[in-house]
RNA sequence: GGCGCUAUCGUCUAGGGGUUAGGACGGAAGAUUCUCAAUCUUCAAACCCGGGUUCGAUUCCCGGUAGCGCUACCA
């Protein structure tokens, strides 16, 4: 007999509220490719009121570890999405063998006492077509019985159907209209020798059992769903809808991998870069998926409202970074770094603040929130990635500026000696000015003229001795949250360096 | 090898039987500002190839090519 837990699964799933889930499975860290597919599942569960459901798919006993199960969570956290429900599969192994056994019982399974293969070294290349082991679709049941009550181990595979009128079809929002002969599936394995269930068993039992009513996923997953409808069939559960996401690639066309191409493929590195979780989502979400109306930068509540299935592309999308990279920057998706910082200008100052504030400290800066707020602002159009404003604003924090040429003091045409003038004028008028924009404006513009000097000339050499270098934010503001004492002190360091 | 999927600027994409094939990133040039950044303007840059169908195909059909995926007792 069936057993009725998995048989009774069979409702309308199209007319309820619509249940997503994200299946990784943990044999490594979270890959950007599985971060999308998290991202499309929760957008589509969002959009339609519907339930989140994150399912570790964790069958594969020899390559799962605790550390990427951790790992995966540490990416979601910053992802910072949330969902509603949590499996484990290694949880449910009663379940999948009842679903296992409920198919042999139906006849559409049987047993495989060939040995394993032992070498999967040649996985590619020519191989040639493998649909079954001789003599085991055939065996009687008797036999098998029989064999099996004597120990002998065995897998057990789905019993495919041969006939070649045979078609096993489905419908995919993404890709439409999908048909495979039978005939072309081989007859996989449910359950290996020793009693596990495999990814195809598992994944569609627990489907039905979660009563999961869409499947978002990669596109490698695309021929594999025959098999999956085969499974729900014998299962006597409704199909779930399916959308096939079109897959990540590297900059040469290959899948996206560890091995080949680094921590690129990690979602922490983004993290640890400086990404803004929300810039990320963004960018993401545009790999494949487009809104049609030339919007590109958009926030989550944006996206949770504009996203639909329909917008979903079929072509394979490139993540376009340089793997090896003179800077951080330069790695990632010059797409991605534009969006990051376009989400930074669209923050608050006070958010930002908060933002930047644990990482200037945790370079070893002692900066109040006070002192952050007032930064920030300065900084925040010259800063792509979080991690710029060690860079952008040291001068800030820093008590001793780090070394620099004295010929940056020198302003355009100008020499040694104009920058010497305009330094000792700028002490002199710096000492007696209030350390406000508007005073400085005035003051220095002034001393300018006295010396004949355009304001450039007389703003260069004293941005190079406040800030150390020439590129800087604007003179006035940066000095107004220097203070005198810091700005006469680096004036006369560098009136001291031109000698 | 078999089966499946895909093909628009360098990249992400919009579009679709008749368009100057649109946008964005990146690139180049210019404007602007005290430098940088931001902003603005301008420029270069694409329909894989070959056959059909059609008055007309980048668009529809077929074939080719290329890429990707699946072809495990991996997921």
């Amino acid at each position: 007999m069936p057993d009725p837990s998995i048989a009774l699964k069979k409702e309308d799933l199209s007319s309820s509220a619509p249940r997503v889930r994200f299946a990784p499975s943990p044999t490594g860290f979270l890959h950007v490719g599985s971060a999308r597919t998290f991202i499309f599942n929760w957008l589509y569960a969002r959009s339609k009121a519907g339930t989140m459901v994150l399912r570790l798919d964790d069958t594969d006993v020899k390559r799962n570890t605790e550390a990427s199960v951790q790992s995966i969570f540490e990416g979601l956290k910053w992802v910072n999405l949330g969902w509603d429900e949590e499996y484990k599969q290694s949880d449910r192994l009663d379940l999948h063998q009842k679903a296992a056994w409920a198919i042999f019982e139906r006849g559409l399974a049987y047993r495989d006492f060939t040995p394993a293969h032992t070498g999967d070294a040649e996985k590619s290349g020519a191989q040639g077509t493998w649909l079954f082991n001789p003599g085991m679709r055939e065996l009687s049941r008797e036999e098998s019985d029989r064999r099996a009550a004597a120990g002998e181990p065995f897998a057990l595979r789905f019993l495919v159907p041969r006939q070649s009128v045979d078609e096993i079809r489905f419908t995919d929002a993404v890709y439409g209209e999908q048909r495979k002969l039978a005939s072309d599936v081989e007859d996989f394995a449910l359950l290996r020798s020793d009693g596990m269930p495999t990814y195809h068993l598992a994944s569609c039992a627990d489907d039905a059992d979660l009563r999961i009513t869409h499947i978002i996923r990669g596109q490698d997953h695309l021929s594999n769903t025959f098999k999956h409808v085969l499974i729900f069939n014998a299962l006597a559960a409704q199909l779930p809808s399916f959308a096939h996401l079109p897959l990540l690639v590297a900059p040469d066309g290959t899948k996206l991998s560890k091995r080949r191409h680094g921590p690129i493929v990690s979602v922490t590195s983004y993290r640890d870069a400086g990404f803004l979780a929300a810039a990320f989502i963004n960018f993401l979400c545009l790999l494949g998926w487009s809104p049609k109306n030339d919007r590109e930068q958009m926030s989550l509540a944006e996206l949770q409202e504009l996203f639909t299935l329909e917008g979903i592309n079929r072509a394979n999308a490139v993540v376009n970074f340089k793997e090896p990279a003179p800077t951080p920057e330069e790695m990632f998706d010059p797409k991605a770094v534009w969006l990051n910082a376009e989400h930074i200008r669209a923050l608050p100052v006070e958010e930002l603040g908060a933002r930047l504030l644990p990482i200037v400290r945790g370079a070893g800066h002692n900066l109040t929130e006070a002192q952050m707020l007032r930064i920030t602002p300065l900084i925040r159009e010259r800063i792509k990635l979080l991690r710029d404003v060690l860079t952008a604003a040291d001068f800030f924090f820093l008590d001793q500026l780090p070394q620099y040429d004295p010929a940056e003091l020198i302003p355009q045409k100008g020499d040694a000696a104009m920058a010497g003038k305009v330094l000792e004028k700028a002490r002199s008028v710096l000492a007696g000015v209030e350390f406000k924009h508007d005073p400085l404006d005035q003051a220095l513009r002034t001393a300018a003229q006295e010396l004949g000097l355009k304001a450039g000339q007389m703003f260069q050499p004293i941005r190079v001795a406040a800030c150390g270098r020439k590129n800087a934010p604007p003179l006035f503001e940066t000095l107004e949250v220097l203070g005198r004492e810091k700005t006469l002190q680096r004036i006369d360091s560098a009136i001291a360096k031109l000698q």
